[in-house]
DNA sequence: GCTTGTTAGTTACATTCACAACCAATAGTT
DNA sequence: AACTATTGGTTGTGAATGTAACTAACAAGC
């Protein structure tokens, strides 16, 4: 029926990677747009924000590997829902500092919390061990070893 | 400057994940984009039916986990294209069993080839332990246990 | 036969995305 | 000052996606 088989699609990093993260987004997703109506990218802008303190746009497209037109637009909507402001820079009025509202915040508060919950149900499936080994794995092939850290 | 950090995205596991899946899912899309123009999509199809033989697109989209309207427009790409053919079941004209062509064959095989490359490069960059408890833990969120493997 | 329900697959439409072109501000060169 | 390059950010356009609505084939009950 089937062909020798090269290998398996669930052998395949790239795919089970895939499908492994497609999994824990679409789980999670409920919290930021069943809550919130947000989309992905400006649930992830918010938290950039969040966790980082104000910083330019530019500065969200480095740190969350994220093209400049999709975080454009993600501030834009986070800007009409009140949850961020913008503040030009005088020296440099091509710079807007970006900044969590007080709602922004507690917007954040909420789906942080809910992160992390998330995150430990995760790592509870696992042995420490092994949530660190992964750990560890992801973060080098996402080649996030000695960049973003630094800021 | 930043607040008190309650985690950072990259102990956030769906964001990390997703981060990492990213990474390696376009380096390799050079391979059945830059080579065939493919979509990843079709891309996956063609890999199912490659490594599994003929099925329907109702199969494809349980085993690859994709929306019909997606394996739809994929299968009519592939087919267009050549690189796979339909034919109905007399008993169920409802069904259509999807079979590569020998041009299909061939492309899988060289995609194919390239993917297990690819594969074994990024396993090299851990220890065979780690890359075994990655494996074992991306199963586990992919939710691929006990299901997928039997057909 | 005729209705109702289910399943495989396609089509239509509205949203989202990628990519390029664009604008405005600054920096560098002459 | 004028000319070019670069940078931060936005906008416009076609491609890709998600969702719902749809068609066609079968199945079951009457």
């Amino acid at each position: 029926m089937h062909r020798d088989s090269e290998f398996d699609p669930q052998d395949f990093l790239p795919y089970l990677l895939n499908q492994a993260a497609e999994t824990l987004s679409l789980e999670f997703q409920r919290h930021y747009r069943g809550q919130y109506g947000m989309l992905r990218t400006e649930w992830r802008v918010l938290f950039h924000l969040g966790c980082y303190g104000e910083m330019t746009a530019k500065d969200i497209c480095v740190r969350a590997r994220l093209h400049k037109t999709k975080v454009s637009r993600a501030v834009a909507a986070l800007q009409t829902r009140r949850f961020l402001t913008r503040r030009e820079l005088e020296r440099d009025r091509r710079h807007a500092v970006l900044q969590l509202t007080a709602l922004g915040q507690k917007v954040f508060a909420d789906l942080s919390r809910a992160a992390h919950a998330f995150d430990l149900k995760a790592r509870a499936a696992m042995t420490p061990d092994e949530a660190e080994i992964l750990h560890r794995c992801l973060i080098r092939i996402a080649g996030f070893e000695t960049a973003q850290r630094t800021g």
